[in-house]
RNA sequence: GCCCGCUUAGCUCAGUGGUAGAGCGCACGCUUCACACGCGUGAUGCCGAAGGUUCGAAUCCUUCAGCGGGCACCA
């Protein structure tokens, strides 16, 4: 059998992915059993206008392990892929396009454009589905859904119509947030606040019929053309005598009434607020409070407005402020100017500075919605948040204080709002336009022009994309779904209203856990992005490293903010060869091997290192299912990364490998070389939800691979690791007396290669081993592994006593349960050199002999801690003493 | 302003009350018949600071410092 020495992962990812997908292996229906616990998963969809980024990559492969894990557990399991239409993003990119070729939307029209945008989706779109392959995510592609599809659309009509039946939904007037950019509402979350260095202005304005100014402070002054207040707190001596006085606007001439408010900070500034409740959400709600009038003196370019008076009128909003300044200033009006830090708002795509506008919207009452969620959290603790600090209480603490949603965004691309408007001015809502001329009982109808929050649809995402709002059995089958993946930043966009949605429709939570995954920054710990140009390309990584050892990486990078670091996936790149090499040797020595078979007969007549492998796979796989089941992924990878480097490698293989290589074949050869190939064989399925390409490849390369080693559920498929039975920790095999009979076996090597390597023992050079151990069980260990330890410590001879009768010229080492080793090196050793190391490591012991001293001579520890921590840490001085006794005489027999 | 998290070996990070860990890097030695993407051996930490609880603290509590998040209507 030819296998190269290197494994390049290129060809094998390509092939077998095509294979499982060409074979349906991906699909829940893949699973016969009638009886299959369910276990499912959708993906956040991503946007339809991205690519694969790190943040994907990470959630995608901790959702492809819980899915290949729980597929090879048996469970009937889906993964639903699909993407979302991105309203915005997506809008943009198409009318970024269209304006290469000089036009813009409106030159199109909306139908044609939204066929564009069809047709861009169509041709570009799929990016992301294309590089999901790649990673080996194991989504039912036949349910690939797209939040535009018809049935979805349909869902989102059926959501919006039954919230404004109930009178969730409304449409009226508000103060929003607004984008002059992409000339569109948004809603609160879709705004970013950002700490900004500006200036704070002092207006002084007259008050009517007297000489006194009142001095406001503001971070716009080009506002005031909105005034229509000035508002003090009641409780405020200085300005109580001005409450129903009148102030004269400059530079507009209006007269604007003193009103006392709560709201005001007495504190703050000079204790008296300027009141524009056309372009501030807090004046917004005084000028309610107040029954003051709303001037808009901004409009949706962001530029001011006729009534904003004929000098300002088409001003952009921050010449109209440097010119309010000016005139104040000329006025004597402008009492000073401070450096001031404060927040502004700012565009989550595009980062342009918001503009608070009033403008007729539709909004969504989530309060109401966001009582049984929150009722969910608290009571039941539901879902289940990992990490569950600080997450649950995030999450909680929003739906307590939830705000109404702005629903509705002036663009083209996405859920038209099914609303339609009469001639005499009634507004009906309905599924569709048929529905509609129904409902309003006339043909003459126009419907709302905006579109719906991207974020509306995605809301239903957990519902929808199973058939709600048919009762299909999908939705009986795979609702609520297991658990949710995500990256924190959309707990409030997305997690939580899907909670609300499924609870609403259903009656039951759109999933039962919440795993948060940790955030992936560059080298310098700072974000990854595309306008820092930061960003690494997991196509990149997959390319230079392989898909495996990138999903090792981002397995275990699990719910912590990591710094990316190339070296960590070139030590698990590293990690697959050594699988590759290991499987290498394995197959080149597999004549007259089978899988499944050399673990005959009782335990207990098997070899020591037999038994021993045995107990660390089982125990291995009890760990690693646990890890898996409790989202400990970076537990999980360390537990597989060391059985299969440390415990197989270094010491199985090594251990067999004078029976493995036999030169004659015999049946001894032959079991032990199915035994290593049955080891092999679970190892790799262990680490398939992992790797699952390597493992695949190899694993379709062992003699002996067939059906039976299938999970039963997939009997009648095709032999692949995929569909195999995740190894089941058997109890019965975990053997402690063995695991500490290797231990001891391993200390004597170990001590041995130190000292050959201390001594600068030449490695082609072999010398004579003497064992001495009073204790019969361990010398009984020490005899039957004779062959294997002059193997593994290049030993002329190894002969094992009760205790040693060696030259004095030997260097020794004291070992546990009383026994010590000596390598005799008669004219090699510096009888100064080899007493200087054996006293180095009597100092060792003894330090760590004091500490136990001085914590056994503590009364209070004796009387207080536990009876056996008290006995193991007796145990440990007396171990300590044997060794230190032991020492003191080989150093006394070097003693001149 | 309120809330939360993090601080452990040179680097990236594990580790929730009982002998401080991994990978990489570093030092020394090895073309040992699976693997130099390897093998063997070794060095490296008053676990951010100060208090406290406890027989015992990296781990629990308090305060502080540095860093990073989230929330908030302070003009």
């Amino acid at each position: 059998m030819e296998i190269p020495k290197t494994y390049d992962p290129r060809e094998a990812e390509a092939r077998h992915y095509a294979r499982w997908e060409a074979q349906g292996y991906f699909a829940p229906e893949v699973n016969r059993d009638p009886e299959a616990p369910v276990y499912s998963i959708v993906i956040p969809p991503p946007n339809v206008t991205g690519s694969l980024h790190m943040g994907h990559a990470l959630q995608h492969t901790i959702m492809d392990v819980l899915t290949r894990y729980h597929r090879m557990c048996g469970y009937r399991t889906l993964w639903l892929p699909g993407s979302d239409h991105a309203g915005i993003s997506t809008q943009l990119m198409v009318e970024r396009e269209l304006r290469k070729e000089g036009l813009t939307r409106h030159d199109l029209g909306r139908e044609q454009f939204i066929e564009r945008v069809w047709r861009w989706k169509e041709q570009y779109g799929g990016e992301i589905t294309r590089q999901m392959r790649r990673e080996g995510a194991s989504v039912d592609w036949s349910r690939e859904q797209f939040t535009m599809d018809e049935h979805l659309s349909r869902a989102v009509r059926e959501f919006f119509v039954r919230c404004y039946d109930e009178g969730l939904i409304y449409h009226g007037e508000g103060l929003i947030s607004w984008c002059p950019k992409d000339q569109t509402a948004l809603s609160d979350l879709e705004v970013d606040k950002e700490e900004t260095k500006g200036a704070l202005y002092y207006l002084q304005y007259p008050v009517k019929g007297s000489e006194r100014r009142v001095t406001v402070a503001t971070t716009r002054p080009e506002t005031m053309l909105g005034d229509t207040a000035v508002a003090v707190n009641p409780e405020d001596e200085r300005y109580r005598d001005l409450l129903g006085a009148t102030i004269t606007l400059p530079l507009v001439g209006r007269e604007i009434p003193v009103v006392a408010d709560e709201f005001v900070d007495p504190a703050f500034g000079t204790g008296a607020v300027k009141v524009t409740p056309a372009h501030d959400p807090n004046d917004y709600e005084m000028g309610r409070r107040h029954n003051l009038p709303q001037v808009r003196v901004i409009d949706q370019h962001a530029r001011m407005t006729a009534e904003a008076g004929a000098e300002f009128a088409g001003l952009d909003r921050y010449e109209a402020r440097g010119l309010v300044v000016k005139r104040f200033e000329e006025l004597g009006l402008l009492e000073k100017v401070s450096d001031y830090e404060f927040s502004i708002t700012k565009c989550g795509r595009c980062r342009t500075v918001i503009e608070p506008l009033i403008s007729t919207q539709w909004f969504l009452k989530q309060a109401e919605l966001g009582r049984a969620p929150l009722a969910l959290v608290r009571e039941r603790r539901e879902p289940r948040f990992v990490p569950r600090v600080p997450y649950e209480k995030v999450y909680a603490d929003w739906l307590e204080n939830l705000h109404d949603w702005t629903l509705s965004r002036q663009l083209w691309w996405g859920h038209r709002i099914p609303a339609w408007y009469t001639e005499d001015g009634r507004t009906i809502v309905a599924r569709t336009e048929e529905e509609a001329r129904a409902r309003a009982r006339t043909d003459k109808l126009t419907q709302d022009p905006d579109v719906l929050d991207t974020w509306f649809s995605s809301a239903l995402w957990p519902i929808s994309t199973l058939g709600w709002p048919d009762e299909t059995e999908d939705l009986k089958t795979f609702y609520p779904t297991s658990v949710l993946i995500t990256a924190r930043d959309i707990i409030f966009l997305w997690v939580s209203r899907m909670m609300m949605t499924g609870l609403k429709f259903t009656g039951q939570k759109a999933f039962n856990d919440v795993f948060i995954t940790g955030t992936i920054f560059d080298k310098h710990g700072q974000r990854m992005s595309k306008s820092k140009g930061n960003g690494v390309d997991p196509m990149e990584v997959f390319d230079k490293y392989g898909v495996d050892a990138t999903r090792l990486v981002l397995a275990q990078v699990e719910s912590t903010d990591t710094r990316w670091n190339d070296n960590l996936v070139e030590s698990y790149r590293n990690f697959a060869n050594k699988i590759w090499n290991a499987a290498r040797f394995c197959l080149l020595n597999s004549e007259g091997a089978t899988v499944g078979k050399g673990f005959e007969g009782e335990p207990a007549s098997w070899a020591l290192h037999d038994r021993w492998i045995m107990s660390r796979l089982n125990r291995t796989a009890q760990t690693v299912s646990a890890a898996i089941e409790g989202y400990r992924f970076h537990e999980a990878v360390q537990t597989l990364y060391h059985f299969f480097w440390d415990d197989f490698c270094d010491w199985y293989i090594e251990l067999s490998k004078s029976d493995v290589t036999a030169p004659d074949a015999s049946p001894a050869r032959n079991a032990a070389r199915s035994r290593v190939l049955t080891v092999l064989e679970q190892a790799l399925r262990l680490l398939h939800p992992f790797m699952p390409f390597i493992t695949e490849e190899l694993w379709q390369r062992l003699p002996g691979i067939s059906t039976a080693q299938l999970h039963p559920a997939y009997a009648h498929a095709e032999p692949t690791i995929m569909l195999a039975a995740y190894p089941q920790a058997d109890a019965a095999l975990i053997d402690e007396r063995a695991e500490a009979e290797v231990q001891a076996l391993i200390e004597l090597i170990s001590r041995v290669r130190n000292i050959r390597s201390e001594m600068n023992i030449k490695p082609g050079e072999t010398v004579p081993v003497l064992v001495g151990a009073p204790d019969e069980t361990l010398r009984a260990v020490f005899t039957a592994g004779v062959p294997q330890i002059a193997r593994l410590v290049r030993a002329s001879e190894v002969l094992v006593q009760p205790s040693i009768n060696g030259p004095r010229a030997s260097a020794r080492a004291v070992l546990a349960g009383g026994a010590e080793v000596a390598v005799p090196l008669e004219g090699l050793i510096d009888f100064a050199q080899e007493r200087a190391r054996l006293r180095k490591e009597q100092e060792k012991l003894q330090q760590e002999a004091a500490k136990l001293e001085g914590q056994l001579g503590n009364k209070n520890f004796v009387e207080r801690a536990p009876a056996e921590k008290v006995a193991e840490l007796r145990q440990r001085l007396a171990d300590i003493a044997q060794r230190t006794g032991a020492l003191t005489q080989t150093m006394e027999a070097l003693a001149e």
